[in-house]
DNA sequence: GTAATTTGGTTTGTATGCAGTTAAAATTTA
DNA sequence: TAAATTTTAACTGCATACAAACCAAATTAC
């Protein structure tokens, strides 16, 4: 969404040339990003410097800022002498996300709710029709980006400088871990996406009337929606486990 | 605190020249951080590349990745084709601050109490010992820095990764708005950051007990004490102004 | 005299070559 | 054959040179 250096201006014929290499730029950026948040670039995968290098027009030099900025926002891990690596995801990091995502994206929406302009409205109502046609005829790597771009645009409303980056951290996850669990063909599965839909209905109209507890109350229940989606991969039906015993897991402890 | 790709490993003499350049580079990353958050460098100063270029011995291009990686941590902003400077305070990320701060800052000590390593805890006591030094004999900024410290520690015993980048930025504007704010020679601040050391003190005896409840309310009694010495500065006793008027303001519209 | 434009100097962005480091293959040795 | 050591190849980090963009002062046009 953001790359922190450039706003997108409009962009006029004859610029067009001038920004070419500042257009190789963002768009590595996004390729990487987009590659590791559907898992086209697992965790851990080596990011190679010189295929990328070839492969982009650019020169190792600017490359290399581009992994320190996605390494800022949590996409890479760059150790010394040995290159940059997608971030890993292991089941602490798990255990973290589960104890965190429900808070920030409480405050997140809360906030969205009392300060989202109405151009980012519209944006957000764009990002959701994507979203609606991604569940029809997308691939599950369209509908995780469809997905993700909808609450990044939720994040820009809130517009906390102190809360995004966290929020920011925990979408590129969230992404993650629904491209691991997410199997179209179970039933369970896509009734439940077809409820996140609904609720990223009811979340625009909260945002929409201003109504900060009624957000916050949708972040919960989208939220809890999404957990029961990990669960229904955790705990698969054939077992006929009951489910109301597994909340509990989120407060357990690991070490 | 960490300089992400490097850990300082035992420093055999041998290795000491291999070393010197990336030394020079977590040096320059230490002085930048600590400049911003004590105010030798003003929120909106640039960064000149030449001139550090010069003063630590480093080309450009490791220099430009510190600053993105600083850019990455909150402290500087960089735009395109116009440097690195750093990040500004404006009175609506204040009212960011106040919104975000007593969230993150209780689930973090809750987080730190249930988590914490014994070493950790050593390294705690040393920060706090630190800053009852800096309270007696140090500046401002010493005092600031030492603060500093002692959180960037419990964040560190939280090692939650999706919640720490909020912190970790919040810890950056509350060094800096205490040095803006604080004043040595009032009375009631003097006594605040005395209180403030109390509290150091039952936080690390909280931890210690692992005592999480416990510590999610020091973290909320210790971050209305640094919001009283905020207003005590705003609203200051000449005025004689009723200051249980002032808490409201915490929740006010700036828009 | 004011506004627009050009020009020179300064700063930022990129490419490339070299030096240092790591990892792996090949050789030696027991 | 297995372990240890040397060699070799590949990759990472840094410095420098060059190109592009920006800024401000000076010139020109009106």
């Amino acid at each position: 969404m953001k790359l922190c250096e450039r706003q997108p201006e409009a962009i006029t014929p004859g610029a067009r040339m001038k920004d070419m290499a500042n257009d190789r730029k963002s768009e590595l950026y996004e390729h990487l990003k987009t590659s590791i948040l559907i898992f086209r670039l697992l965790p851990g995968a080596n990011l190679d410097e010189a295929q990328l290098s070839k492969t982009f027009g650019l020169s190792r030099t600017p490359l290399r800022e581009v992994f320190r900025q996605l390494a800022g926002d949590g996409y890479v891990d760059i150790r010394a002498n040995r290159g940059a690596r997608v971030s890993e995801m292991s089941y602490t990091t798990l255990r973290d996300f589960f104890l965190a995502a429900p808070m920030i994206y409480g405050a997140i929406l809360r906030l969205a709710a009392s300060n989202a302009a109405p151009g980012q409205i519209e944006a957000l109502k764009a990002a959701q029709h994507s979203f609606k046609k991604s569940l029809r005829t997308g691939s599950s790597a369209d509908r995780a980006l469809a997905n993700n771009q909808f609450h990044e645009i939720t994040g820009d409303m809130a517009g906390n400088v102190y809360l995004l980056p966290s929020f920011r951290r925990l979408l590129i996850d969230h992404a993650r871990i629904s491209m691991t669990f997410y199997r179209p063909q179970n039933a369970r599965m896509t009734e439940n996406v077809s409820l996140a839909s609904d609720q990223h209905d009811h979340i625009i109209a909260a945002i929409e009337a201003g109504d900060e507890n009624s957000a916050a109350q949708l972040a919960d229940e989208h939220w809890k929606l999404s957990r029961d989606q990990i669960e229904t991969f955790v705990m698969p039906d054939a077992l006929e486990a009951p489910l109301g015993a597994l909340p509990q897991k989120t407060g357990m402890r690991t070490e």
